[in-house]
DNA sequence: CTGCTATGGTCATTGGGCTAGACCATTGAC
DNA sequence: GTCAATGGTCTAGCCCAATGACCATAGCAG
């Protein structure tokens, strides 16, 4: 979209566009609130605002992102309309995040999941395959900074007592390793995959019990990291994302079922 | 742009974007032109479109693309300004691409290279990391369909004669590696980055040395791919794109030389 | 209770970018 | 010489979005 540099692993971008055909397919030009939707999805999937939490106020975002109000309030309804925001008016109004927006309802996996299943199961794919070879290099290349921001989100996680707080330091903890590559590449690429594995979705499935097993192979990810063991950390990070792959695997076979959908 | 499913490593895209700022920069509208433009010189730097060749005419294009002929001109136009191409009328008129644009003169270096070359460093680092990653998943996952694609695009290499041929060819021949992964997200990574590393660059150096060392490389590849050993495969990817890697900083090195830059 | 203020809600106007289509100009093939 | 395919140009119109003003609402401060 913009002109600055990347990598844009858009879920319903342009992946398939340079696949096959010469020039790709026709262009399709994108609403403004279609693109800023799309970034306030993104942001909520990935937790930078979270359920309860307010929106910056519409003529803010307007402000920060160059545009008019108008396409603002376009997106922000939208984005109510579909279920992850609140709109409130008068005096310290906006546009609060809902709580319970996530994949608990069967209704955002049969909308969201379900179509275009087999994009996800790509991407999927693709996480388990670039995450560990991201978390190696990190291993390789880290420096002391990167190790100290590496523990430190790593504490934050520990920290965050509840499932959106736990959200915001996984997010914060994968940044951190994506950054040790010292290459922003990669770092746009990881953002990316998460944001898109999240996106459509709120959050990866959560309980107690999994947060715990998160938790932990953090720990053993960060000490691969730390002793800078590429292999291990590799590894590592592979096992991480499966899990994460499965228990979404699950949750749809789960929602399938009680849906009835095929 | 589109609105299929995706992956854009644009190299000046929206990298960035997600690593910092929490909504990200100001949306820059892109100009119907410059999406167009965006993909012709992809096209051209691919070797889709080979120097000689026309580029299919404007009303073509502007059905092609789903976009009216205002748009495809002035995007052809910039594409003539740039150098890529040159426009002729009349009865079999049309934009031809032009000899010599590629990375020999060193305006194109200093223009395009010099200027943002920490993004073409990460973007190597990149390519270096994730493309071994593909050949090894091509190699442990291809069907005998992949490996006659694979084998085709060998031989389509072995006949190019000249250098165009031999681009298109190696265009072909990494697809065909690509898609032995059966992951879109992948085909469309790998797509990106080469045309990425191409792109405002024209073309890899080309000498029939380095070509005989490439050519010999992608058999390598090819019958590593063959025997599904995915460790050599990955190897000898690695090795494939440091060599290129390598052409391309001794070129941008014998340029700063000579035009002084810092 | 009474303002004040920050916020969303609405509207009319304006401008720009893009589309659609017609027509002209040029050139090579036959 | 004729014709057809192509680029070159122009105009009318549409739609989106920016702009800016104003209204409605609700909490907060006094």
């Amino acid at each position: 979209m913009s002109g600055a540099g990347g990598l844009d692993l858009d879920m319903f971008g342009e992946l398939d566009r340079n696949a096959a055909e010469p020039l790709g397919d026709r262009l399709v030009s994108r609403n403004v609130a279609d693109q800023i939707l799309d970034r306030l999805v993104t942001a909520v999937a990935l937790g930078v605002y979270v359920p309860g939490q307010r929106l910056p106020a519409e003529r803010d975002l307007a402000a920060m992102l160059g545009v008019s109000r108008t396409g603002v309030r376009e997106a922000l309804h939208r984005l109510a309309e579909a279920g992850y925001t609140e709109v409130r008016r008068g005096r310290h109004g906006g546009s609060f995040v809902l709580s319970g927006w996530g994949p608990g309802s069967a209704e955002m996996v049969g909308r969201h999941l379900l179509p275009n299943w087999d994009r996800f199961e790509a991407l999927f794919d693709a996480r388990r395959l670039i995450e560990p070879m991201i978390a190696r290099t990190a291993a390789e290349r880290r420096t002391k900074a990167d190790a100290r921001d590496i523990a430190s989100a790593l504490a934050q996680y520990g920290e965050a007592g509840d499932r959106e707080g736990s959200r915001r330091a996984d997010e914060l903890f994968h940044r951190a390793v994506a950054a040790a590559t010292h290459n922003p590449v990669l770092v746009g690429l990881s953002t990316q995959i998460r944001s898109r594995v999240s996106l459509n979705l709120g959050a990866e499935p959560y309980t107690a019990r999994i947060r715990d097993k998160a938790a932990h192979q953090h720990e053993q990810l960060a000490g691969a990291i730390q002793a800078r063991d590429g292999e291990l950390a590799a590894a590592i990070a592979g096992e991480h994302f499966v899990l994460t792959e499965r228990m979404i695997r699950d949750l749809v076979r789960r929602v399938r079922k009680e849906g009835g959908q095929p």
